[in-house]
DNA sequence: TTTATTCACGGAAACGATTGCGAAACAGAC
DNA sequence: GTCTGTTTCGCAATCGTTTCCGTGAATAAA
């Protein structure tokens, strides 16, 4: 800890601690003089007002929490990036926790959360979470929260998110333009509602397009990027007719690109591939993946300000701040686009 | 926050309040009953201390900052994976810092966190760094600090890199292997250990094939992917002899690929390329990318661990706690390996 | 019965900052 | 000279926990 506090200061100019204190919050009360000398002094000595103290009297701890799936992916990350920013420039201090897609995590995070730690919490829901009593805790305890991309739809509060159903749908649609009939739907969170838009999407543009459904073609992918590729491999194999896949997150169309190679399926020739992701780099893959790209900085931008505009103005965040961004449609080779 | 406290619970049992506090922290100065007692009214009514009063008195904060380049970068994800693992199972909280390689930034973020708001620090310094007085005062405060991956060698303390001189004379040596005589290397950090160690690998490499050291092939990135592309592209259009590319990493190495398809070089038939990398889909890179593979998640958790063991514990962090963990060569097609 | 000793708990002072309230000091007005 | 008002500051309470110390009662030792 810095060493030097307020009692030291006051000590060395012969004024009280609240002088002090109210000379370094730039007080009315405190004459020009004496603020100056006060100020002087603290910096020569490098006076750091310790947050714990302060945070304890004033009941806010100028921090927030953010609770996501995972790090080591590039949505979040850039999710993270946004935040982080604006984060530093009203002054907030970022505490970071992962859930690793588990339920049980998540609740114990959340609960962990509900002490006073954080003024505000942004948060992207587990792929496991079908129960919303955590979070309507925090609506109890009054802790304002704002959640994206994964959002908990039975917990009123405002949230980020993007058009996942016409995503869902173009990304289909796409598929089904290019020819493919037998389209593969990889899912990670069924019962979320950012997977229920997916596939609604999925399901509308296959029914307009007045091509049957089958459920069989429905893989709801697990942990573990190894387990995933088995499961959409095991399901090549058993029925050779399935010609496109839509994978609703990043590592399951990655998963469909080892189970292709694994299986000797020629991405775009016997199969192709879309998939939502945010890789930089989805146009140096072999062969090109053709996208979903999320605004994954712009989300966690946008999140960051509603939370902090509602801190700072001491309002309620209210579920008409919340905003639907727009994903692009990027073509590339593994739907016969170019490159 | 939690709406209940020690005073509260002390009315409702008739106690005093140090007795609640005591019992609660299993004090053996407690009889079994009263704590039995306390503990059931603590769990019914949800009790949780108050974390920044906790941290006022004991002088601890049980939080960690860390503070790193990037987040957007599957090394320093993965990383941040280990850490957050290993400080939850420690009962510690995470702060996150982003410096965007700025050194400004890093000051900035050093000194604030100078003031207590946490008990350590974990960083991996900025690619711009070259003074070392913000990580002196953090020794003359007394607040333990890890370097990891990126390290500030004037700091006598604890940390955790990977053989960079020995990758750095690896890659070399394989690209020479491969026939390259003009090899290129790219670097973001020329004036940190990190990168003076993989490029004293390269030019030794060289040196043992007798090669010569061309400066004219040295290209230091900047910020910004498509500025590091232009950089590379247009060395690549100045001189057509370039037929290796040595990123030092991952993001120059992408530049380098987007530079040969700009310049209609062909890997690896024309131009070979190897660079350090965590891309968990190198292979599935167009053609798939020869890559120095950091131990990301495991430095993470090394580095994590040695500062939760010096902060348990009460120890200061010494220098001779520092590891060095292995890189992995993984040989594939942008080197005329196989895949 | 008296004296130590242990046990179980309460009082109160910390930790360092913020803030309501009161009180000097000084000015101007009457 | 008294009164009112303003400026500038100090006192002390407060946030919620932890912990040093003290104290009454019970028990053991003498």
């Amino acid at each position: 800890m810095s060493s030097v506090n307020l009692k030291q200061l006051a000590q060395a100019l012969d004024l009280s601690v609240s002088t002090v204190s109210r000379a370094l919050n730039d007080s009315y009360e405190i004459s020009a003089a004496t603020k100056e000398k006060v100020q002087l002094l603290a910096t020569q000595l490098g006076y750091q007002p310790n947050p714990y103290a302060s945070s304890l009297r004033r009941q806010q701890s100028k921090t927030v929490g953010v609770i996501i799936p995972e790090v080591a992916n590039n949505f979040f990350s850039l999710a993270i990036n946004g935040i982080e920013e604006v984060a530093r420039q009203n002054g907030y201090h970022v505490l970071i926790y992962l859930t690793h897609e588990n339920f049980a995590q998540e609740q114990t995070i959340v609960q962990h959360l509900a002490n006073g730690r954080v003024d505000g919490i942004l948060i992207s829901v587990s792929g496991e979470t079908q129960d919303a009593a955590h979070f309507a805790k925090l609506r109890e305890l009054n802790l304002p929260t704002v959640f994206f991309d994964r959002v908990c739809e039975q917990t009123d509060t405002a949230s980020i998110t993007t058009d996942d159903y016409d995503s869902g749908y173009r990304a289909t649609h796409h598929l089904l333009e290019r020819g493919c009939r037998r389209i593969m739907h990889l899912t990670l969170a069924q019962h979320l509602s950012i997977g229920q838009k997916r596939m609604q999407g999925y399901l509308d543009a296959l029914r307009d397009a007045d091509v049957a459904f089958d459920p069989a073609l429905l893989v709801r992918g697990g942990h573990g990027s190894d387990h995933n590729t088995a499961l959409v491999q095991q399901l090549l194999e058993q029925d050779p007719s399935i010609d496109g896949i839509f994978a609703a997150v990043e590592s399951l169309a990655i998963a469909g690109y080892r189970a292709c190679q694994a299986t000797g399926r020629r991405i775009p020739a016997d199969i192709k591939i879309i998939g939502f992701s945010n890789l930089e780099m989805a146009d140096l893959l072999n062969p090109s993946l053709t996208t979903i790209r999320q605004p994954a900085y712009a989300i966690g931008r946008e999140a960051a300000t509603i939370l902090f505009q509602g801190l700072m103005k001491n309002r309620p965040i209210l579920t008409s701040q919340s905003q639907e961004l727009k994903s692009e449609l990027v073509v590339r080779a593994s739907t016969g686009g170019l490159g």
